[in-house]
DNA sequence: GACCAGGATATAG
DNA sequence: CTATATCATGGT
């Protein structure tokens, strides 16, 4: 059993809650309070749980032992999932002044912006999603998933596991249609799978504006992927997704707005989030599910 | 059947 | 620089 103790404030059981609101998603499930997932280690696929005991996160790898090398990429991995590192009690001080923020921070306390760690899953759902709805959106990545990534069983229970750049980069545009994509969006995946091979550089110790600017030279990569994986992948408070469309419905229902903000109106908004431009778009997110 | 979905690009004016 | 067509298909 590993453990993770997370900066406070954290509420597990708002993590959870999120996480079980993602009914169509195939790469983890939640059941009974434990979150069960799937990922690739130096130990080959690792299956595990995570669930909160002792006032820390509570990881278990599930089946064959795995070495120390492959706990550490483990915890390293949930750590980013689950944003153990959060700096939630600086955008909560800022945000009791925001009227649109204040109630959003009170009603979520403790849920920290989730992430996802593996990039080429963070690049790929959000082309996956992009001008289509959420339901469209989560069946072409099952299929996506089922078809080119690999299933391991454990305990009875199928465990998905995304496909990496590699277990990509070599098909057709005509075999990546089989899933429901689009060719463009094909197209963009294998832009993307391409790019992430030929980076020698460790993306992690790069700057915000230098990875802006290197995602958007990616064809197929605008400024709303390019903010979206800087948020959920490296966890930059300052990314800001604000051509999103939810982000403009979340802001219509709390504003009462008659008509959805612009996309200027929505990057005008972001300025009075401050630093904290990320913090506020996954609180407005998380408010859609209640509205 | 029209219109919109967690957009981005190519092309035309 | 702004406007429009295109993409794939499910939901409303």
């Amino acid at each position: 059993m590993l453990s993770i103790t997370p900066r406070a404030p954290y509420d597990f059981s708002q993590v959870y809650r999120h996480l079980a609101l993602q009914e169509h998603e195939c790469l983890f499930s939640c059941e009974n309070g434990a979150i069960y997932r799937a990922i690739r280690t130096s130990a080959g696929i690792t299956p595990f749980s995570v669930s909160w005991e002792n006032n820390a996160l509570a990881i278990a790898p599930l089946g064959a032992a795995i070495g120390e090398a492959a706990k550490v990429e483990l915890c390293r991995f949930v750590a980013r999932w689950l944003n153990t590192e959060h700096r939630l009690d600086d955008f909560y001080a800022f945000a009791k002044n925001n009227d649109l923020l204040a109630p959003l921070v009170a009603r979520y306390h403790g849920l920290p912006v989730l992430g996802l760690p593996n990039l080429f899953e963070a690049f790929s759902w959000a082309i996956i999603g992009q001008q289509i709805n959420l339901t469209f959106a989560h069946k072409v990545k099952r299929q996506f998933v089922e078809a080119f990534g690999d299933v391991h069983a454990q305990n009875g229970r199928a465990f998905y596991v995304f496909p990496t750049p590699e277990q990509i980069v070599h098909l057709s545009i005509d075999e990546l249609k089989t899933v429901q994509l689009s060719k463009q969006k094909a197209m963009y995946l294998l832009n993307v799978a391409e790019f992430l091979l030929e980076t020698k550089d460790d993306l992690f110790a790069l700057s915000f504006d230098e990875l802006l600017h290197r995602f958007l030279g990616i064809k197929g990569i605008g400024s709303w992927t390019a903010n979206y994986v800087l948020m959920k992948s490296f966890h930059f408070p300052q990314s800001y997704p604000h051509l999103d469309v939810g982000l403009h419905n979340a802001i219509k229902a709390l504003r009462g707005m008659p008509r959805k903000p612009s996309a200027d109106e929505a990057l005008a908004l972001g300025e009075s989030f401050g630093e904290w431009k990320a913090y506020a778009t996954f609180y407005l997110w998380r408010s859609l599910a209640d509205i």
